[in-house]
DNA sequence: AACAATCATATTGTCGACAATTAGACAATT
DNA sequence: AATTGTCTAATTGTCGACAATATGATTGTT
């Protein structure tokens, strides 16, 4: 737990560590973890470590029932994609349209900084550095609309979606593309003046990006 | 803490108590509440008293940041009704559509039970009591669909709508018109053999009843 | 061998104590 | 008078220890 730079608490930091071992593959689906490993590993209490490990079962990482070990969790494809995304987009949606107007130039620019991030990572294909920078546009486009409570709710359901994301390995190649529609995006946001146009961009830029196009044609 | 029934583990039941204390109104909108407080009132250490509380803190119910006291949440009506009540729309649906055709005459035994017990309080104007057995109505909705997580979600969001309503502190009389609305609805549950029907019946029924006619028109 | 009762171990649940931080009262400085 | 610094009280954050529970191994009985 070097991670000191404390500006979050205890509890988040050893939550955001559990995280990075799940999406880095270091925890696999169903596989048990235990607070005093845990607690061991980052020299850390396990009450924290308790805490942390509510969070994430909130978030739907980890499952848990009373006395019983704890484990992460398994994705439903199901529940990804007929409950989980349309909720994402209405979140998403919801926030851009509060946001949109209210947007200074320091917003704006966060959005640009993402995209040259991006740029500078696609052509190593690093699918998870591309991913994690693909959460803070849209954690960006969250918190951007200033309602508070709202980045609670997308939390809850977001790295579920990611997980899922991941456990599908999509084929390299798909980076480019990736980054292309998100430069797309970007502009409409940037430089767009109507926030209808920029919602609906949205809407089909998480839909294509997160659905097969198999399970689109059904 | 007399509520030693326990099949939830504490922090449950103690986020069930401050639960009930903010919808009876013994705790307002803004008022703080300190874990040492509630660890005392219910005979409790603190460190359940802080589990409990941060689910509330992820339901919406209370709001905290690190050192600062914690409060009960202010609900915003714009957040309620373009993000939270389209959300519970959206699960409640999924829900019906995933649980429907696999209900047992044990769950259509649950619904049928809730109505009459709606019946007997409907008299009193209990408007309490009612929106209890209008939250297990909707609950049974999520679990019987017998997907996990969901009912996850659900809590995450629902209770935050709950407080929104119980502020809006409608004019009695209302409750009759509510009975016969539940009763509707579950005999399309439990006698109907369209799921398409009961979806929608569902829906219309949650924004009706959540989202004041004014706000309609608009 | 099959089955039930008992025990041991691993893990989570709960607790009281101490540490860190904040906000407000009060004093010192300009 | 306004500002700045210092102390104090209230509150949250973190910790290690002990209690309760579930699971699987072991033993005993048939």
């Amino acid at each position: 737990m070097n991670n000191n730079l404390s500006k979050f608490s205890l509890k988040h930091r050893i939550a955001h560590e559990i995280r990075k071992l799940i999406f880095d593959g270091k925890l696999e689906q169903g596989e048990k973890i235990t607070e005093s490993q845990v607690s061991q590993d980052l020299g850390v209490s396990r009450t924290s470590v308790r805490e942390a490990m509510l969070l994430l079962e909130l978030e739907g990482l980890l499952i848990s029932s009373p006395y019983k070990d704890t484990r992460v969790a398994t994705i439903s494809q199901e529940e990804v994609l007929e409950l989980l995304i349309p909720m994402r987009v209405h979140i998403e949606t919801f926030a851009l349209k509060k946001g949109f107007s209210i947007w200074g130039e320091g917003t704006k620019e966060q959005f640009k900084n993402i995209l040259e991030n991006m740029k500078k990572v696609v052509n190593f294909e690093d699918l998870s550095t591309f991913i994690e920078l693909d959460i803070q546009f849209h954690e960006l486009i969250v918190t951007s609309s200033e309602m508070d409570n709202v980045i609670r709710i997308w939390e809850s359901i977001v790295h579920r979606i990611r997980l899922h994301f991941l456990y599908q390995n999509r084929k390299s190649g798909t980076l480019q593309k990736w980054l292309v529609d998100h430069e797309k995006l970007i502009n409409i946001f940037v430089y767009g003046k109507s926030v209808d146009e920029a919602v609906e961009a949205l809407r089909k830029h998480i839909v294509e990006t997160n659905i097969p196009d198999v399970y689109l044609l059904e």
